[in-house]
DNA sequence: TCATTAAATTGTT
DNA sequence: AACAATTTAATGA
């Protein structure tokens, strides 16, 4: 996707817009871009937005505080976050930095609150999606205690391509293996094995910093 | 457009 | 964690 207008029409909470609200989100809302490893939002800044991903690829992480970081989730192309924040935190909770040259969409308070106030469409997309997003904690602990580190990086990728989450029938993933680790919890070397395991399985295809989905389902189910 | 070089990523130990 | 090999991106003729 390359402008505000066509992730709009992607994404799931705008099918319950008259025409003129539409507009008034199109217009209220601006395109910025930034460059691989820039920080979209920071930690303890205060929250502004809700951002939504044009074209790109960012990741939420955490900094305790001997300096460790961990990545909780990635958000793709078509997919909106920071709802959580914007419903209950003065400031930011996570980082969010840009995996690779990422176009983002940023909607002012007043937009995402006029939306919350006026359309029921919207307020359903938000519970969809916070309830999305916590199957998709509760299950990675559940694999990380009970699935190899193949099957948790194939869950990994496969949750990249939630179609509800991120509606654009996308195919592949431009994502170097030591992000996939950073994912999945489990090292470089052994995202390397991984892959070449699911590979051989018939379930993607390992490019130069890009993976391709030949069988989502396939991936989903693995392990 | 092509060749060279630097940077990023991968595959292996 | 370290290393060599490979691929891409950037640079300039």
């Amino acid at each position: 996707m390359d402008s505000l207008a066509e992730l709009l029409r992607a994404s799931l909470w705008t099918r319950s817009l008259t025409r003129a609200q539409l507009d008034r989100v199109e217009a209220e809302t601006v395109v910025r871009d930034f460059p691989a490893g820039a920080y979209v939002c920071r930690k303890g800044e205060p929250v502004e937005h809700w951002i939504g991903v044009v074209d790109g690829l960012v990741k939420m992480t955490s900094v305790n505080s001997q300096g460790k970081t961990t990545t909780f989730t990635g958000v793709t192309s078509g997919g909106w976050f920071g709802e959580g924040s914007l419903l209950k935190d003065p400031t930011r909770r996570y980082d969010i930095e840009a995996l690779r040259s990422s176009r983002m969409a940023l909607m002012p308070r007043a937009t995402f609150q006029w939306l919350l106030d006026t359309d029921i469409g919207f307020n359903r997309f938000l519970l969809m999606q916070l309830n999305e997003r916590l199957s998709q904690f509760i299950a990675m602990v559940e694999y990380e205690r009970l699935l190899g580190p193949d099957a948790r990086v194939a869950r990994s990728l496969a949750a990249l391509f939630n179609p509800l989450l991120y509606p654009e029938q996308a195919t592949h993933v431009q994502i170097s293996q030591e992000e996939v680790g950073y994912l999945s919890g489990v090292s470089r070397q052994r995202v390397n094995q991984a892959l070449q395991v699911l590979e051989k399985a018939g379930l993607l295809k390992v490019d130069y910093g890009r993976i391709r989905i030949v069988d989502l389902a396939g991936l989903r189910a693995f392990g």
